[in-house]
DNA sequence: GAATGTTATTCTATATATTGAATGACAAAC
DNA sequence: GTTTGTCATTCAATATATAGAATAACATTC
């Protein structure tokens, strides 16, 4: 994030762009840093990193070790988060049927919230207790555009293709599409509404996803189902009638 | 928190400050909420108070409803929480252990984080598989002084009574100890090294915690065992012992 | 053991974030 | 249909957070 600059001065509450870009960059490392590397990092004058880094530790959101004077991350970001799980209305909806799908058809299941063209973030999963099982966790973020929910994304965003084209450039995949074939596989996504990763962002991996709405616009959720190819071949297509049956049902709970 | 003037202005970066205090708020309120009430009940200028929402919306902390003009917490905290968790070092250490005396047992074990004489934090929750359970959910907070963790931070942590007897008076309990019971308990605490709880903090519940140190001084975090009264009576002795051998176990791993 | 390159931290002048009043937009009450 | 209250939002004056140099405390190197 080298854009850093910009947010600061575009805001009028700098000190805040300051401290999250802090904050992220602790995650990131996750070993414990100085305040003059952080500050070389996020190309910050050391005095002001100081402060912002003393005003985190008084909040708890950063833990300061006094002997080494470094500074990580601390328990208060938990709390925060917990609050938000606890009341994230998609994240209530979703959570049975993904542990519902993925009971039924052994596979794993994630709830994902989309910010635009940017990423997603992982905010719900399920697994089946079975033995080998692709897993992710809950808070990781994935580019927007990548895999089955880059594909639902660019379906029904409703982006022009100038949007789309960089990015997907950018995108990093096991086994990459072509340009061409991704834009077909968009549009049937579009007409089916169910976007198929067939072992292209992880090869031998196959992901579904069906976009979720709340309200109007682009979507701004999806369900996502992740299975290890050939163990669901012949259930796909169930499993993709059923997805989008679910999908669609908390799309409409989520209008109220 | 009605001494954010006090942080605020002691800090350097007060706008974090604020920060902070909209995201607690808005964790513990759940519901979405306006400008106004946000500043209201926090005791800012709404103006200020936008600004500060404004840029945390920026950060993706806080999500905006531009129809409803309300704001919410937002999924990016969850990345914050995420980071935190796979690298904090006595999470990483207690886990297994954790799972281990769940599962022996039969109980709920916890890790918990202490921050001085205010509070403690779930960091880490292991649960057997059995039918009926006492839990809780990571990222939950409880004050510092209650059920058995209190006893040992009191225990251990060198303070003055002076200190700990007003926090003591403030404590919410099923059935109270007297302040003398609970001086004697502390007392038994420090000789043995565990603390007990009694149906004290909620009736008809145990709960065991010992103490452990990430270097010198005060304990900064503690292992807790939790059980239904009767079930773990006659293993109440072995419990106490496993329980306190974990914990110095534990110190002696986050020493180096 | 002196010298050099680090580091964290303090200090002060100045650019700027904050304030509180003013605006505009909306809904409820009359 | 007007009035009244509340809402989010803008604006300009000023209190203040920030930048950058200076300091102090280390290691590391010579």
């Amino acid at each position: 994030m080298t854009n850093l600059d910009d947010t600061v001065k575009a805001s009028k509450a700098p000190a805040i762009a300051r401290a999250a870009a802090v904050l992220r960059l602790l995650g990131k490392r996750g070993s414990p840093m100085g305040v003059q590397s952080i500050a070389r990092e996020l190309g910050l004058v050391p005095s002001t990193c100081l402060y912002v880094l003393r005003a985190l530790v008084a909040e708890e959101l950063v833990a300061f070790d006094g002997d080494t004077k470094r500074y990580a991350l601390d328990a208060g970001v938990l709390t925060l988060a917990r609050a938000w799980l606890r009341r994230d209305q998609f994240n209530d909806l979703a959570q049975p049927a993904l542990d519902r799908l993925a009971r039924e058809f052994g596979i794993t299941t994630l709830g994902v919230q989309v910010f635009g063209l940017d990423h997603i973030i992982v905010t719900a999963m399920s697994q089946s207790g079975q033995n080998f099982q692709l897993s992710t966790q809950v808070g990781s973020r994935f580019p927007a555009l990548v895999s089955a929910t880059g594909r639902c994304i660019a379906a029904f965003g409703n982006y022009p293709e100038g949007d789309l084209r960089p990015r997907f450039e950018h995108l990093r995949w096991d086994e990459a599409p072509s340009w061409e074939n991704w834009c077909a596989q968009v549009e049937e996504a579009r007409e089916t509404g169910v976007a198929v990763d067939a072992g292209n962002y992880i090869a031998g991996v196959t992901v579904i996803a069906a976009p979720v709405w709340k309200g109007t616009g682009s979507p701004s959720h999806a369900l996502v189902a992740i299975g290890i190819g050939a163990a669901l071949r012949s259930e796909l297509p169930r499993l993709k009638e059923v997805l989008r049956g679910a999908a669609r049902s908390l799309s409409e709970q989520l209008e109220g």
